[in-house]
DNA sequence: CGACATCTTGACTACAGTCAATACTAGTGG
DNA sequence: CCACTAGTATTGACTGTAGTCAAGATGTCG
């Protein structure tokens, strides 16, 4: 597992996640002191992180790329549990080792810090502590949404339910227009639509197929899709308000 | 919807849950000023503490009983996404409305704090700040859990995961004896089993029977469930370690 | 005892999983 | 440039698990 310790010395405050990751909150002084501290790493597309169990010696905000969290049974089956996209952060203060899979699915850059010191930082550091919270309550919320897709929807509601989720991310919320189409360029192989949904990729495929045979979505090659008007993709979601992740 | 306010004007230091909850790091002039803001609020067994976007105008810990935390899709599809028990957290600072159902199945009593001076006093007080960040992130590790169990196990799988979690928790995890019999008293009819597990409850009863059958466990009443080696039962999880609620 | 909740069991159905053949795409090297 | 390969995606035929509908059993409380 080669691991890339890229240097770039990029100053915190032309950090394109300054504003949303774990530091957003912090004072120029304590921004200062966690410039201190961090050090960037990169990896590859489908190279892993971590593995469940591995001890991690760090923490992490994702600056740039996408990576998941996954879980897996001993006879193969996975779950993933989320995505990481730039500002999410990655591990957990006081805890050695890592709970779950991360894997890089496209190229990544992460800004570590060391958990020691990041610790002892979040005790001395309240506005750190603040930002962590929120985002980890964000985090809850988007689980908890996930279960009541993953224990309730059918497999045509789960596809809608992602579908509609991914749109929301990447068209910005500001503006809520009503149905112009939509393009979503899928960071996600339909094997990974399926470790999401707890469904088979050939279910994934098909359910893709049949929104695609009724014109609720339309394809442009295999992994960009458009969605002419979001209401219908909507109707198909079993549910009528989605929020995030 | 009948609130009864009964202030016992219990004292902090006597709390049932004061060591674990969301005061548990206080020091006691802090613990004092929560001592002014709390009031107790009791709901009966079947009440509706909150339904979901309903208005919460305070935040709390659960103090006696056992609730659920939960969500209805608009064609009465429920998931419970978690079991509120002594000592957990209900309510999000800075958010008005309560993001889920949340259903008293016991006789609740809750320890409230009103949201604002409770917002304000977390920017005070780290030491609220961190046990809730803390607790949050047992709640997220909980709900990944059930991630899995919701999206990869069969219906085998999910009842034995349940029973396993339960016992778990029952039994203070102090001492891992090897099998010696465990009884344990479920706190959920079957229908509430199978709005956890993402089943119908015909398929929990059917399991149920399955493993008694099988002699994995044993019936006392219905409620009431004896398993005589809880090795057996853990091969029957799919995973070999489970960890919290 | 009767009324109502809860639970169990059976018969049948349907949705999604499995196994397998085929198609599409992109990258590699002759 | 084309042939070959490997990874990814689609589609079909069949199976099996869990859902649905319904009857009956068990249990609890007035």
């Amino acid at each position: 597992m080669a691991i890339n310790i890229s240097k770039f010395d990029v100053q915190c405050a032309d950090c394109p996640i300054r504003h949303r990751a774990v530091c957003s909150k912090c004072e120029v002084d304590e921004l200062a002191s966690l410039e201190d501290m961090k050090f960037y790493r990169t990896f590859e597309a489908g190279q892993t992180i971590a593995w469940a169990g591995d001890n991690l010696t760090f923490v992490a905000s994702v600056v740039h790329g996408v990576a998941t969290l996954g879980q897996t049974l001993e006879d193969g089956r996975t779950q993933m549990l989320g995505l990481l996209l730039p500002s999410d952060f990655i591990g957990r203060p006081w805890r050695k080792t890592s709970a779950y899979d991360v894997c890089a699915i496209t190229d990544v850059t992460l800004c570590c810090f060391r958990r020691k010191p990041f610790e002892d930082m979040l005790i001395r550091t309240p506005h750190i502590g603040e930002r962590l919270l929120e985002m980890t309550m964000d985090e809850l919320d988007a689980a908890r949404e996930w279960m009541l897709i993953l224990g309730r929807k059918t497999a045509r509601e789960k596809i809608a339910s992602l579908l509609t989720i991914i749109v929301h991310r990447e068209q910005a919320p500001d503006v809520p227009r009503a149905n112009a189409p939509v393009t979503i360029d899928l960071p996600l192989t339909r094997e990974a639509m399926s470790d999401y949904l707890g469904l088979t990729l050939e279910t994934v495929s098909r359910q893709i197929s049949a929104l695609k045979r009724e014109g609720i979505i339309l394809l442009e090659g295999k992994r960009r899709v458009v969605v002419p008007d979001i209401a219908r993709l909507l109707a198909q979601t079993g549910s009528d308000a989605i929020s995030h992740l």
